[in-house]
RNA sequence: GGGUGAUUAGCUCAGUUGGCUAGAGCAUCUCGUUUACACCGAGGGGGUCGGGGGUUCGAGUCCCUCAUCACCCACCA
């Protein structure tokens, strides 16, 4: 006996990873004639360690291409890391800072080098772990977003959208981070809710309301609705006096449509350089802005004696002057409004006028099916005409709002740590700026020009993501040529030619705008392909009590690395996908995995029972040979499951294909044919269940499955991840449909025995082909004295069913059981008059399919059968009672 | 303010285009050690699918409406 009692896990699996890489078992072949099928695994952060979420999307994914290599279709699963420029920053800016020292004191390159370290370290153990998740992945295509080629890949898009007038430098309103001293784009503002105090106050013959005295030094605009009749005495550009924080002031009057008339008193200041909407109402009115807190979150001289404070701080200072000039009117105290956070570190965003990169996404030059369109409009279309679907569906309903809300893209960062942005800069005497897009500065030398000096700014990480499909299928040294052109780069890789657009994106539905959409925006704008025919998007891995796994409470979070030595990765894997639908959330749960372990163990089991009654005739692609009904019926179980499961992973319905695995396996194979097979031994179809069983759950399940194959076949060279998927085997389908009826009786049988505590009984049969041809199969899974054919007629019996056989029983025996026997005529009676009502129904009769209908009445047929038969038994034993 | 999801057995959840008597895992109850597995086997109990209305021959599934919970987006000074 090769394979121990028990699976444990922990003692194989490390082996058998090696043993897949050795064989490069996942490694891609760009030149084969085979069906391709590609997934780009979204590269995780480099911040240190993985998830239970990046356990899910390894599961997912693993899943779909074992599966297509199992169909034989040339696989490309191309693995990478991000460099994630603002938490590695912020990380290793926290470092410096317990040291106590900062960036601008090591300077640029150090800072660069200690990054370069730590996410060396994390990386290596990143993948380490991803291994250990069972992840198939093309190891020798490993990509970095910093990698040469990326970054070569990064700046050519750069520039083409730059030349194209996509690109282009402004000074606009920013969600500035005073914490971190950098910019973030919309997506990675988030919301909280607060109570604070809410000021009304007099401004001129006005009211206006703020939450935020302390930026409100600078206003010199009222706004109204234009149609708002209370202030229609008002004319747009009218001026007043006023009185105000630092004394009088001259204020214009300005009528814009984005003032709600029903909100407050319907009239507010503006303060364009710290809020969006007051930024665009001065850009459409063409105002002055003026600045009033500088990037530290410190007020600037236009505050006079406030000058230097911090905000927060300033506030109540500014509200006791206002009070003594009068200006105060009303204090409400339990305003609630929502305030700005950074997502990354949670530091308040405090908007503020910057010269920054920006993507356009309103300009019409995009080439997308002979139109030119802007980057809103292709992303648009590409999902509305289908050419990506998104799945589940009601995403791209989601994705869509997001489009219509959708601004330019601000794509520069204020760290160091990212992709430089390509642009130079030099200025000459008079203090003229020239600007240079470009992978390397211009080496003309000017008389009366400074040198050429690079941008100080970084790329959102996002922007390089957003490349990542086809980035990373550019060969490093056609990108080395610095003569290639983007389209040169495409034609002279192999590997973009074969895999892209890719199959599929899987992904969290938590990153469907930062990724999915960019990457949408970018790969149609400079490939002129869709990055991916399908998104596929899986919910989020919460804590056991259905809360968000989180660092503010340690205990909720679950290791998968503590998992899976305890589990197995198997088990791992499966517990992250049962009873998962696509886009919802799943809680964690140790009761799955326990249930996952125990399938392993009976997977091994299985293999162990066949093992030990095979034995030296234990052999590999074996043809079945079916002789007893058993083997009919298994083969056609296995073939039927095999199609069932092949259609749910191609429609990405994961959870359903595993609970066919898992049914087909557990109870089918194990409880009915391995029990069977007890009686009536036949080694090609053990065989060949055996090796059927472990290519359908290999795909799931990986190390277990190639751990018994190789277990058992120590001398072979095949691995089972690279099998084909099971073929149909041929069966009898009568003889596939005897055993169904064998089922049924010795359901029944055992349901009569445990009922009535019957220990010892005879099973009897006239006419049963069926029966006779497997009696023992009978007499062993009924564990009844006797089965067995007789010649004359029943005398007292008892069976539920119309089967040609009975229980032989006494009649204490009937007595006891005249209950249920009644329990069940009433049931098939009421079954009966529903089905009578139905078939009654002429509508029904003519609109319902005829294959429904004709169901309908072969139910009705059976049931009045069935009720037949207990009014027999009834009258039997009434008979011989009285 | 706009949107999405959830509401199905004691618990956690599946249920593809509407179609047999609505499923799983866990828990629970009763039996059981039999050529693999107690990480096991056999059998049972448990649900008017959140409420109301509608469409249909037929609704857990489609439409309307209400309720509760969760989340996303926008953001109002």
């Amino acid at each position: 006996m090769k394979l121990s009692k028990t699976y444990e896990p922990n003692q194989y699996e490390e082996n058998i990873y090696a043993l897949w890489e050795r064989s490069e078992a996942f490694v891609a072949d760009p030149n084969s004639k085979k069906e391709k099928f590609s997934i780009s695994m979204p590269p995780p952060n480099e911040t240190g360690t993985l998830s239970l979420g990046h356990a899910l999307f390894i599961t997912l994914q693993d899943i779909m291409v074992r599966h297509a290599r199992q169909q034989g279709k040339d696989v490309l699963w191309l693995p990478g890391t991000d460099h994630a420029a603002l938490p590695v920053n912020a990380l290793i800016e926290k470092q410096l800072a317990e040291e106590g020292t900062d960036k601008h004191a090591i300077g640029r390159e150090e800072f660069l080098r200690r990054t370069r370290e730590f996410v060396g370290n994390s990386r290596d153990t990143m993948i380490g772990q991803m291994r250990a998740m069972g992840a198939s992945a093309d190891w020798t295509r490993l990509r970095y977003t910093l990698d040469p080629t990326l970054n070569r890949c990064v700046n050519e898009t750069f520039i083409k959208m730059h030349n194209d007038g996509l690109i282009y430098r402004g000074a606009r309103i920013v969600n500035w981070d005073p914490n971190l001293q950098t910019t973030i784009s919309d997506d990675e503002v988030e919301y909280t809710e607060e109570t604070t105090k809410f000021y009304t106050l007099k401004y001129g013959p006005f009211e206006i309301g703020t939450a935020r005295p302390e930026t409100k030094f600078g206003d010199k605009y009222v706004v109204m609705h234009p149609d708002d009749e209370r202030y229609a005495q008002y004319k747009h550009g009218d001026t007043f006096e006023a009185e105000w924080i630092n004394g009088p002031i001259t204020a214009t009057i300005i009528k814009d449509e984005a003032i709600d008339p029903s909100f407050g008193t319907g009239v507010m200041t503006i303060t364009p350089w710290h809020s969006h909407v007051d930024f665009e109402i001065a850009e459409r009115h063409n105002l002055d802005k003026t600045q009033i807190i500088d990037f530290d979150g410190k007020l600037l001289p236009i505050a006079a004696e406030f000058e230097g404070s911090n905000i927060s701080e300033a506030r109540e200072g500014i509200i006791k002057k206002l009070e003594a000039k009068g200006l105060v009117i009303k204090v409400d105290d339990n305003y609630v409004h929502n305030i700005a956070l950074n997502e990354r570190g949670k530091g308040v965003i405090e908007p503020q006028i910057k010269m920054q990169w920006w993507v356009d996404v309103n300009k019409p030059v995009v080439e997308w099916n002979g139109k030119k369109q802007t980057l809103k409009e292709v992303l648009q279309s590409v999902v509305r005409d289908g050419e990506i679907d998104i799945i589940p569906q009601r995403f791209e309903k989601t994705y869509f709002h997001w489009i219509d809300n959708l601004r330019d893209w601000c794509i520069s960062r204020q760290i160091w740590w990212g992709h430089r942005i390509p642009a130079w800069y030099r200025t000459d005497t008079n203090g003229t700026v020239e600007t240079y897009v470009g992978d390397t500065p211009p080496t003309d030398t000017s008389e009366g020009w400074n040198e050429w000096q690079q941008d100080p700014d970084t790329l959102d990480t996002w922007f390089s993501s957003a490349l990542w499909t086809w980035s990373t299928l550019i060969d490093p040294e056609v990108a080395a040529d610095p003569n290639a052109t983007l389209e040169e780069m495409f034609k002279r890789s192999p590997d973009f030619q074969a895999y892209h657009p890719t199959t599929v994106l899987e992904t969290g539905w938590d990153i469907l705008f930062f990724w999915v959409a960019r990457m949408i925006l970018s790969t149609t704008y400079v490939t002129g392909q869709v990055p991916f025919k399908d998104v596929y998007l899986h919910g989020m891995v919460r804590a056991e009590d259905g809360k968000k796994m989180s660092k503010s409470r340690p205990e909720s979070i679950v290791d998968p690395l503590t998992v899976i030595p305890e589990y197995g990765t198997d088990a791992l894997r499966m517990a992250l996908i049962m009873g998962v639908s696509p886009g919802n959330d799943q809680n964690w749960s140790k009761a799955k995995i326990e249930t996952n372990r125990n399938f392993c163990n009976k997977l091994w089991n299985i293999a162990r029972y066949i093992e030990g009654t095979l034995d030296d005739s234990l052999e590999r692609g074996v043809k079945p040979e079916p002789v007893s009904a058993a083997d009919h019926w298994v083969l056609k179980q296995l073939s039927d499951g095999a199609d069932t499961v092949a259609t749910h992973i191609a429609a990405y319905r994961f959870s359903e294909a595993y609970d066919v695995v898992y049914h087909l396996i557990w109870d089918e194979v194990a409880d009915w044919y391995v029990e069977a097979s007890k009686s009536a031994q036949n080694a090609s179809v053990m065989n060949y269940v055996l090796e059927s069983v472990l290519k359908l759950a290999h795909p799931i399940a990986p190390f277990v499955t190639e751990t018994i194959w190789q277990t058992l076949h120590p001398d072979s060279d095949t691995l089972l991840t690279l099998a084909p998927w099971p073929q149909a085997a041929k069966y009898d389908t009568e003889q596939a449909e005897a055993f169904e009826k064998i089922k049924t009786v010795v359901s029944e049988v055992r349901q009569i025995k445990t009922l009535l505590g019957i220990t010892g009984a005879s099973l009897f049969f006239t006419d049963a082909p069926f029966i006779e041809n497997n009696a023992e199969i009978i007499r062993k899974l009924t564990r009844l004295d006797t089965v067995r054919q007789v010649t004359d007629g029943k005398g007292l019996y008892l069976t539920q069913t119309t089967e040609s056989c009975w229980l032989d029983i006494d009649i204490e025996t009937a007595r006891e059981f005249t209950s249920k026997l009644e329990e069940k005529q009433a049931a098939a009676h009421k079954q009966i008059g529903l089905l009578n009502s139905r078939l009654g129904n002429a509508a029904y009769v003519d609109k319902a399919p005829k294959h429904l209908v004709d169901q309908t009445k072969q139910l009705l047929t059976d049931l009045q059968a069935e009720v037949a038969t207990i009014e027999e038994q009834l009258a039997q034993f009434k008979e011989l009672s009285s």
